[in-house]
DNA sequence: AATATTCATCGTATTATTACGATTAATAAA
DNA sequence: TTTATTAATCGTAATAATACGATGAATATT
């Protein structure tokens, strides 16, 4: 039991619901956030922003890497992260698309 | 371990992750699209549209009516939902100045 | 009244996520 | 060279999410 059957959907259900999640902690939306206002995207600057240990944060940067919001170099002992633009701008027109897809519908009202 | 720390976030960054981890699972995606696409929001007709048992997808409409996004009645043995539009309508804005504030510092680019 | 349909809920197994401390690898500073 | 700093990774524990079958409660149909 339990298999994931994530891969059963289209596309581009797929591909809304990733990105979802990876803004679903709010965690790495305030990691986001501090990324936009920043110009200085080091690492220990988040750790120090956010309630949680190094460890934990370093886990978040990593899923945000993962899937492409986020980009990170390292620099001496430090690491750099940035937002990622064009990966945010993808995003931002899929969220945009879904929502006003769904809110053409909104006059066949049921309930 | 593992202990909740969500609850140490902001107000806005813990509602926005909140709905998008709403939406973080391609089932609850295609829900949303099919409450949207049809009149009749029969429970049944979704569980025959997805690839998923009817109580997982239950479990998944359960989901999104706790977080506010779809209304369900019950008409005979039939379940009637539809999506709550002013419930989408929030979640679009906080979804959209989410996204505008964050695009608005593009400029400070440090990587 | 007996049976069928519909869907919510319960129980449960599996897998994923969250969180931390400890360790490690790398560079920087002494 | 030795020590300190930084941050990634590993190990691990706790919790949450996913998925299903089985059951149950309600209404419909016969």
């Amino acid at each position: 039991m339990a298999i994931n059957k994530k891969l059963e959907f289209k596309p581009d259900e797929i591909l809304l619901a990733e990105f979802a999640k990876a803004i679903s902690h709010p965690a790495r939306v305030a990691i986001l956030k501090v990324l936009a206002e920043k110009q200085t995207c080091i690492c220990g600057e988040i750790v120090e922003v956010l309630p949680l240990a190094q460890s934990t944060v370093s886990q978040h940067l990593k899923e945000l890497k993962e899937v492409g919001l986020i980009d990170g170099k390292i620099e001496g002992v430090k690491s750099c992260y940035c937002i990622n633009w064009s990966a945010f701008e993808k995003i931002s027109e899929l969220f945009k698309s879904f929502i006003d897809k769904t809110q053409c519908c909104k006059d066949n009202g049921c309930c």
